[in-house]
RNA sequence: GUCCCCUUCGUCUAGAGGCCUAGGACAUUACCCUUUCACGGUAAGUACGCGGGUUCGAAUCCCGCAGGGGACGCCA
């Protein structure tokens, strides 16, 4: 049995969506359960679209969410020598031919095409048994067309959908390089895999339309057919494929990093959408890799789910490391503004927030009130600091100034004070938070005032 | 339009002829807990697209229809 190779191949022209991060999740989980190897490739000749910053967007991406590779990144704008040498062998002998047929021609042949109902296909017209005697246009450079089978049928057995079978009257001569001897994506795609040996190629279903071509240049080449696995397409909440046009940034994979999503949420979660374990719902990264296998992969579209992403975040979060999550999470309350100096341990701090945040961002959030000196504004005080309740929270101040500071003994000051001067607990805990805090919402109040320390909780309620 | 693929709760899915009066999870709703906001707990409702077959028996097999998605580029 030969060694499981698997590939990413995504192109960088713009940032990586969940869709393309899911492929390259199944890809990696296939190559990793099999003890293979992983391949990244930048599929970089369309020169257009292209630019350094996105192939660096792909890198981060990978990075975060820890899907690492063997080999690579491979750039096929680093291995046009090998495409172009294949093309003069294919040239050479008849398996490829150039064409001279401008882009305004074939859009009138499409039009002409689609306006009888017929799918809109190359007619063949430089194919050399063809172009027998016409005349070169001056000044038009060709490009290369791969000369595909006329009949016939091209069936693989689909790692996930099944047998597929697709009749070559259905394809055509398809440009494998252009004008300017770039070579073209179903072209480039089969140079590569064959020379990178890759045995599975997992990627997303809108290539099962290529699927029959490339099979046809394998042919060609007299090289062996790799397996093919497509998965099924990821949707947006909207029911549309996943798109820069239609859901923009918010579907990337950095956009979640940015939220505030643990990586191992947003792996676990994608893991997920499409593939399934039994009643699994949560589970580390290298359960994955164990259970991995294309035979569970779902054969249908799957719409991405915010919510659940979300709630698995929350999951991940609550069971985080507090150190990591306070480093995490400290750059994110300074972005706010508030110091962390001379505050509370953020460790502690983290510990008291992270059950109620669903995300790094909320955990800063709620984290804020020990740092950002918030004030209560004056209706706020004068709802909460009433009166009746002065005479308590002087009481309260004293008994704090002499307690051992620790949450349980706060915590029984409180109720004595509650008892000896016949309140329910809201009505002390609202004026102590709105003074300490500034604030009525916030955790529970004893772990709250131990984490404000003595010092700042015996000034803020000697302050009406 | 043509070709390819897909079709179980709102969403992700379990289900490979009897274990299914269809299970889990997210979301939703109700109740409980409670020191505010949350967290948490318990419970409930909600699905086999439609029509034909095959079979003693179908969510599971076959056919048709409908719906959805994808592809039809000198993009990948």
């Amino acid at each position: 049995m030969t060694q499981v190779r698997t590939r990413f191949a995504p192109s960088p022209t713009g940032f990586m969506h969940l869709g393309n991060a899911r492929a390259g999740l199944f890809s990696w989980a296939y190559a990793r359960h099999h003890g293979g190897k992983f391949v990244l490739r930048i599929e970089d000749t369309d020169l257009e679209r292209s630019t350094e910053e996105s192939v660096q967007v792909i890198l981060d991406s990978m990075a975060w969410l820890g899907l690492d590779y063997d080999e690579g990144p491979i750039r096929q704008t680093a291995r046009l020598e090998r495409y172009r040498a294949v093309i003069a062998e294919m040239l050479a002998d008849g398996r490829a031919y150039k064409c001279y047929a401008t882009k305004e021609e074939l859009d009138l042949l499409r039009e002409e095409q689609r306006a009888k109902g017929i799918k809109p296909r190359y007619d063949g017209r430089w194919r050399p048994e063809n172009a027998q005697g016409k005349p070169v246009p001056e000044g038009i450079k060709p490009v290369i067309r791969f000369r595909n089978p006329d009949d016939g049928l091209v069936t693989w057995n689909d790692l996930v959908k099944g047998e597929i079978s697709i009749s070559n009257t259905e394809l055509d001569d398809l440009v494998i390089a252009r004008d300017d001897l770039m070579p073209t994506y179903n072209f480039a795609v089969v140079v590569d895999d064959l020379d990178m040996a890759i045995t599975h190629v997992v990627r997303g279903d809108d290539h099962v339309n290529n699927t029959p071509r490339q099979i046809n240049i394998y042919r060609a080449l007299k090289a062996p057919v790799p397996e093919f696995a497509h998965l099924p397409t990821v949707l947006g909440h909207d029911g549309e494929k996943l798109s820069k046009r239609l859901h923009g940034e918010s579907v990337s994979v950095m956009h979640y990093a940015a939220e505030g999503y643990l990586p191992e949420a947003l792996f676990n979660y994608l893991a997920r959408l499409g593939w399934s374990h039994g009643d699994a719902e949560k589970f580390p990264r290298d359960k994955f890799v164990e259970w991995f296998d294309l035979a569970q992969v779902s054969r249908s579209a799957a719409q991405f789910d915010q919510a659940k992403l979300t709630w698995l975040n929350h999951e991940y979060i609550k069971e985080a490391d507090n150190a990591r999550l306070a480093g995490l999470v400290g750059p994110r309350i300074e972005a706010s503004g508030a110091k962390l100096a001379g505050g509370p341990d953020l460790v502690r701090v983290v510990a008291l927030v992270k059950d109620r945040a669903h995300t790094l961002q909320e955990v800063a959030d709620a984290a804020h009130l020990f740092y950002g000196n918030i004030r209560a504004t004056p209706e706020l005080l004068a709802q909460h600091v009433t009166d009746a309740v002065k005479p308590a929270l002087a009481a309260l101040r004293e008994k704090l100034g002499a307690v051992a500071w620790e949450k349980p003994a706060i915590a029984a000051v409180v109720k004595e004070t509650l008892t000896q001067h016949g309140l329910k607990m809201p009505q002390l805990a609202m004026p102590v938070r709105v003074l300490v805090a500034g604030q009525t919402q916030t955790p529970s109040l004893d772990a709250v005032l131990e984490l404000f320390g003595r010092e700042r909780v015996l000034q803020a309620l000697g302050n009406f």
